[in-house]
DNA sequence: CCGAGTGCTTACGTTAACGTCAACATGGTT
DNA sequence: AACCATGTTGACGTTAACGTAAGCACTCGG
């Protein structure tokens, strides 16, 4: 896939910019719609810049895109996964008492995804009974029906 | 609470049945609204039966509503949580190839349901690197400020 | 018999998370 | 210049999952 990798970009790349990706690639990319895109970017969850009035995404744009669609995939809402996002900013510049904060947002965060976590696996292990039990009646009925 | 526990019920219970449950009962059981219940109801979630015109609800009901509430908990919507219900059935009369099928979704819920646990799982590890990150980060400014 | 409490039904309101549609603006191509 | 693809901004529609409110029925203690 990666095959056609020379450095065949026709040339007019600005140098100092990373790569930036329209909305309908980032769209098929993630097999979601532009209308969706556009609504995160209305809460606050994307914030790409705009070139000649349309919107550029970045790396990290694409990063964010990402932690969002898996928040989704984890059943979180849309102010959950922007509370999580917060988190994952640059803080490089954080005072202390702000970066124990965030710490703490995510310990918060954590022990929440921990119990979703129990959740399902508590719904695996009931799944896996009922499973087995259909199981033992299927044998059951073999052995009469072919034994 | 069951302290007040004798045969004090007024002996007009009908000797056949199991325990039966209010939906106040049920709602305060399990912190959620009357509404609720009933709207879990009317999406076919649960069936209790009439007595009197109210609805008792008995033990099997009592564990369909605990699965409910386990799926949202999980991030199910309500449709998704209904196919699972349907797995949890009585199946005792089924025919064999029914049985089979049975299995067949039981399995595909599963796989699901460990997709999802993967998301999170993701989610958690890639929340721990930044909590580790913003550790460094205090640390060094301890460093700094203290040291 | 009456009022309080409990429950039932019907209907409308609400929030989240988009989809759909209309009406432009722009940039490149022919 | 005409056209088409791509993109933008509203505005309105929709589905899920309830909440809230109104009004009627039943039942039980006093």
């Amino acid at each position: 896939m990666n095959a056609t990798r020379r450095q065949a970009v026709p040339a007019v790349t600005p140098p100092s910019d990373d790569e930036l990706y329209g909305i309908t690639e980032l769209a098929q990319e993630y097999g979601i719609s532009l209308r969706a895109i556009r609504f995160y970017e209305d809460k606050g969850l994307l914030a790409p810049r705009r070139i000649n009035g349309g919107r550029a995404y970045t790396r990290r744009d694409r990063v964010r895109l990402g932690l969002i669609l898996r928040g989704k995939a984890v059943g979180m809402s849309l102010a959950e996964i922007e509370h999580i996002l917060s988190l994952y900013g640059d803080h490089g510049e954080g005072h202390a008492t702000q970066l124990e904060y965030l710490v703490g947002r995510i310990d918060a965060t954590m022990t929440e995804l921990d119990t979703r976590r129990r959740h399902i696996e508590a719904m695996l292990g009931e799944l896996g009974e009922v499973r087995s039990q259909l199981k033992k009646a299927l044998a059951a009925k073999r052995r009469l029906g072919k034994g």
